[in-house]
DNA sequence: ACAATCCTTATAATAATTCCAATGTGGCGT
DNA sequence: ACGCCACATTGGAATTATTATAAGGATTGT
């Protein structure tokens, strides 16, 4: 952990650590900088705000944290920063990775004079109604009612 | 337009119309709040700031709109509500179409209980360096942000 | 250990958006 | 046409999310 931050160019300290030990620690995480913090301030002398604001800022930097997009209000934060898919869960302002196995392969040509720095995909879900139960395989593209 | 607006249950009203005209009159159109209310600035007696935000919100909650899922910052609204793919410029904040040709096909299965309410592809380009004075490529195809 | 540099923090400032209460108005009923 | 009133609009204040600032603290190379 302490080598994963030295090699991406930023010193080691007690707040980066305590941040990255928290995104790291296990498995793939999605935060935004309010949540994490809420999450860090259970803890002794947890690092304040901005600092949390900076380091995630600093992380998604160097690569180690990326941005995801998503609708407006907060910036979200994810630990897996390959190229992968999203559920997000609005009502619940919740947001997790679409098991790979769903995952499709596409390919988009970036136009000339670019490069591809990112691809984001978002599902957005709704819950039905309970007793719903049953998934009718949804087309990627349908909107819901107008 | 007055149809339009009275079909998807909104009162026709002065500010309304204005901002269905902006938005609608032609072709389709990325836009966020403030770029709208400085564009409706010009114009006699333009609608208020929070008039701005509540019509987009109304016209996105009818359907007539749809919110673009981006990074952080602003909200951005798209006139085309129909499913398709973005490219997004970051360093211009630009937001273009990708070309309905390029689209490919695919389908995810939405979880049990669950239905998929709406789906965003964003892909973030980066110009390269060095000199192509050109900018708007051919493939982007209709109309670059001026 | 020392200095140079970088980090952290509290707080102020800014940006984006929503809230609010007062005023205005579209369109239905007559 | 006229009036009513539910809904719209408005400016400003409030809220939320984030960034800037400046002073003190920690880390690293020597």
């Amino acid at each position: 952990m302490r080598e994963k931050l030295a090699q991406a160019g930023l010193r080691v300290t007690r707040q980066r650590m305590m941040i990255a030990d928290l995104l790291f620690a296990k498995g793939d995480r999605h935060v935004t900088a309010e949540g994490l913090y809420a999450e860090a301030s259970v803890i002794p002398y947890p690092p304040s705000l901005a600092t949390i604001y900076n380091t995630l800022r600093d992380f998604a930097d160097k690569g180690l944290v990326r941005e995801i997009a998503l609708y407006g209000g907060k910036v979200w934060f994810d630990t897996q920063t390959g190229p992968h898919f999203h559920f997000y869960l609005e009502d619940r302002e919740e947001l997790f990775d679409i098991p790979e196995s769903l995952i499709p392969r596409f390919d988009i040509p970036a136009p000339p004079g670019m490069r591809i720095a990112g691809v984001d995909v978002v599902i957005k879900l709704e819950r039905l109604p309970d007793g719903m139960g049953l998934d009718a395989p949804a087309c990627l593209g349908d909107r819901p009612n107008p």
